[in-house]
DNA sequence: ATCCTTTCTTGACCTACATCAATGCACAAC
DNA sequence: GTTGTGCATTGATGTAGGTCAAGAAAGGAT
């Protein structure tokens, strides 16, 4: 755990890398960021002071998300392995993984790439659950859901 | 805490309600939805076994998502509150409801209402970064932004 | 100051997805 | 069997927001 004086442009955490840290801001401002595969950017969150600002992804996975610097900021980086005394703070931290991946698929996913994505990762729920409530988690209407299977069984 | 057996199709909470709690999964499946101002469902989470469900809002203020049964289920339900003294996940906490607030708003709103409920949550922000961020941010483009101030201006 | 770069705005056009409406298909109740 | 009742599919059409391109405005650097 340390502080540290980062400027302005700087960034302090690129996507793909594999222990990432938690930074505090202290002062300054931060943002994180993803970048899809045409190279667009999606800011997932900004961090002013007071915030904490990390990638959720779990130990040992590369993580999604860029890390800069948009004021001149005081930061304090510390590990992600904080092991709380009596507490298992697990459950906590996968909902926040989960939650960072539906964020960044619904803003830079279409329809077509959300749906693959749910069935590689939630290859059971499809057969318990109506197509409709697949298309309401997805946010497409049913009818969009249809054409959606459609083209992906047929074509490509 | 206490173990519970529930059937398909029963509402175990609702949205609005003040002290919600935290549903454990042992057997069965889940979900949470909000509704939106049209009355339009939108699934936030399902919850197989194993999984943890449960409104995100803060102390005391009314939870968004209802959640009901799916599958006839066996979960363990216990209180939000027991926060351990000493040990502080508060900021774990507000990362979660910051990232279900902005899952429902992603799901549910219009580029306008998205860019309305960002100025009232993060009215300094807008002052400190380019508009192009708040764009990406919001998961529109900045043209779609510009248009969005025009008409908010403007007409209403 | 001037130049250069980035941001913001505006217009014309395009596309992904929504909406509405009709039809078909299950499966349950009787 | 028949008659629901909810779900999935398909077609026709609408629309929010994306893309592309051109200017205008605002900073920064020197």
């Amino acid at each position: 755990m340390r502080t540290l004086k980062v400027k302005k442009g700087q960034i302090i955490q690129s996507g793909g890398e594999l222990d990432t840290k938690v930074f505090m801001v202290k002062t300054g401002l931060l943002r994180s960021y993803s970048i899809d595969e045409k190279g667009k950017e999606h800011i997932f969150m900004f961090a002013p002071e007071g915030w904490i600002i990390a990638d959720a992804s779990e130990n040992g996975e590369p993580c999604e998300l860029y890390i800069d610097v948009l004021e001149d900021s005081t930061i304090i980086v510390t590990e992600k392995e904080i092991r709380m005394p009596n507490v298992d703070i697990k459950p906590l931290l996968k909902r926040i993984s989960v939650l960072q991946k539906r964020v960044i698929m619904l803003m830079s996913s279409s329809a077509v790439e959300r749906y693959k994505h749910f069935i590689e990762t939630y290859p059971d729920i499809i057969q318990r659950v109506p197509q409709r409530m697949v298309a309401s988690y997805l946010g497409i209407t049913p009818e969009a859901l249809s054409r959606v299977r459609k083209e992906i069984s047929g074509g490509k």
